[in-house]
DNA sequence: CCAAACTGGTTTCATTTGTAACCATCGAAA
DNA sequence: TTTCGATGGTTACAAATGAAACCAGTTTGG
């Protein structure tokens, strides 16, 4: 019998795998030439800027950080004084994270390029291609619950 | 003027990183909780399997990866005996890098394992959305080159 | 022929990551 | 209330990673 070969190439979690990490990669740039942020530093920024305050838990589920992701990325940008962490009045584990001024002066500054980063790679495309991006991604999403 | 605000749920890097690392890392299971191995080394594996006889370059280009994850998973699988390493004549610069019986009987054991996955997950889509996950993934790897 | 530039590959070091253990606090049940 | 299991979050340790330095060996240009 034939041995069976996979072809690597065409395999798709490789393919999805590399696409994703080329894309992040380049996306990086933005975070981390301009500010040296590490990518769960700059997805706790962008948590804390979309919804105001949040807890560590909140935070890692939104962004689908583990827990100690979350635990560094914020203690790193409570260093910088980019956030400020208060306590919860009736549960003392919980700590409620809201960005500072500066904080949010960064995020304020990064969403336009992050915006454009998206609608310049998108504009590459025609209006078929978007559509089929968005289905695809869609459906495998919904494929892997 | 209203601050601008990220939705990081339909970031298209965002979303396809968590995407590709969902995947990823389920179907890391198959090399990992079967064998031990990690990315790197499934991909040499992989790669080996699939072309006979590589150089460490080779190996890196084909599948993405930087010449210390290379150097390092050839490595590991040299003392696994999965592979030997064979001096090239003209140039002693470079290994021709092949698999052993084991490193074969290993691949050959994973092929399937890899292609079943890759099947299931798709057969959870209607052929319209494979089609569009097809369509749109060569869009963007098109779209950034 | 020889120095300089380049290439294949390994090693070193600092950083990032994941797992598991951990500490404190809370909620429920006896 | 006391105890026990869950939860929020941090820390310790080992493994994976990336960047840059490094060691051959090879090519190129003078």
């Amino acid at each position: 019998m034939e041995p069976e070969i996979l072809e690597l190439e065409s395999f798709l979690p490789y393919r999805l795998y590399r696409l994703a990490d080329a894309v992040s990669r380049e996306f990086s740039r933005i975070y981390k030439d301009r500010h040296g942020l590490t990518r769960p530093e700059w997805r706790t920024l962008a948590g804390l800027g979309q919804h105001g305050s949040m807890t560590a838990t909140a935070l890692g589920e939104q962004s689908a950080m583990h827990k100690t992701k979350v635990s560094r990325a914020v203690a790193e940008l409570e260093q910088r004084r980019w956030l400020t962490r208060k306590p919860d009045e009736k549960d003392r584990r919980i700590e409620h994270l809201t960005l500072t001024r500066a904080g949010l002066a960064a995020y304020r500054e990064m969403v336009p390029l992050a915006k454009a980063f998206e609608r310049e790679l998108l504009a590459k495309l025609s209006a078929g291609e978007r559509a089929a991006v968005t289905e695809g991604m869609a459906a495998l999403k919904g494929a892997f619950g």
